[in-house]
DNA sequence: CAGCATCCGCTTTGATACTG
DNA sequence: CAGTATCAAAGCGGATGCTG
């Protein structure tokens, strides 16, 4: 991308990560960790191989991304953050933030890849009932199953299949966030193509986590 | 911009905001409120001026800017941001915070504006001796003087003169803020074109803010 | 003068095909 | 698997002109 030459640093910033696709990379890199080119393909549906290898030589001339090879057994490429690219995380979480309200509106040519709501849902939900016990429910939206574990006021998320759920849930993903997010109550998210096999009340443990203060200017 | 056709919070943002131009011009409306279309290019040097136009019809139709008439004695259009607009705030903090190291290399062509370097500095430098007395530091760099007021450990910036001003401090934007930040001593900054009057115990004061703990994941 | 719209050459992107 | 090559279409930059 042409720089703005703007002694500025927020335009110093957008000179690095502000071309197209390339905050999406980041993206793929701090959700899924080293990545293979074939995977980066994966997760960024619709982007055209030559940019994606060009945007991965310019992150690479600017420190944010590190190329290596992968032991032995595999033998590829991986492709990975480093340091100052792990720094962008934040960045990439305000951006979750300020578009998780816009995910109201899913588009029927929407891609869904299951790593990316596991994200948003890492960051935005919390267990309401602290000391209740260990659950487990899984999601099934995207290309694979989430898996949500409640314990301790805390959800950890993490991708694939889980032995014995104590809870499942499929359907659109737009309801299965609204419903997660609370948002919808059962019934509703149900009417909208919502399936759920479990008790409600591990349901009602799930929630949207309370908002930062804001930070103080 | 085309739709990155994602369901994903991170793609629906920049299908919002990832375009060219656009989060510059939200940078300006978080940083000087309220805006002229005239402060808008000045504050954008090098956008074209339909390009201007276009972002701005275009965050407007994403509820994220209002245009207001402005009261009767000036009688022009303002453009400020709605308060979905000002959520972005965090997010050009973001990219401030990621920015500054960049700030180190400083191309000739770059434009310097005052309130760009004053948003950088209130966000990332504190006065490093709580208990001592208010005093004020006038910075001549960019297109107008920017004013520092210490007191009780925080810095607070603004932009134009200050009346008698405990000291003052001028010089290439690059060797100022690394005299400020800490990363250059007074003899260094000298040496690199910089020009302090007043006691030096009131630099001392100046001082990189700590970095906030790490988000928890 | 403030707030645009139009035009045009150039650069970037998208889609697909091809290669070590 | 990890890219390069090609080319049409879209976006951008710069200049200029128009309107209240």
């Amino acid at each position: 991308m042409r720089s703005y030459s703007e002694y500025c640093a927020v335009a110093k910033s957008l000179d690095v990560v502000g071309d197209r696709w390339t905050l999406l990379i980041v993206r793929e890199l701090t959700l899924r960790d080293a990545c293979r080119y074939t995977d980066l393909r994966n997760g960024l549906p619709g982007i055209a191989s030559n940019l994606l290898a060009e945007r991965l030589r310019d992150l690479e001339a600017a420190g944010v991304v590190a190329r290596e090879d992968a032991p032995p057994p595999v033998a590829t490429t991986l492709f990975r953050l480093t340091p100052r690219g792990e720094e962008l995380r934040p960045l990439i979480d305000e951006l979750m933030r300020w578009g998780l309200p816009l995910m109201t509106e899913q588009s029927p040519d929407d891609a869904v890849r299951s790593h990316w709501l596991a994200g948003a849902l890492d960051l935005m939900t919390v267990d309401r009932q602290s000391k209740g016990p260990p659950v487990t429910l899984e999601l099934q939206i995207g290309d694979q199953p989430i898996a949500l574990k409640l314990h301790d006021g805390a959800i950890e998320t993490g991708l694939g299949p889980v032995e014995n759920p104590d809870a499942t849930l499929s359907g659109p993903p737009r309801s299965v966030l609204g419903l997660l997010l609370g948002l919808l109550e059962l019934a509703e998210a149900e009417a909208g193509g919502v399936s759920y096999r479990g008790d409600p009340a591990i349901l009602d443990r799930v929630g949207a986590k309370p908002m930062a203060a804001t930070a103080p200017s």
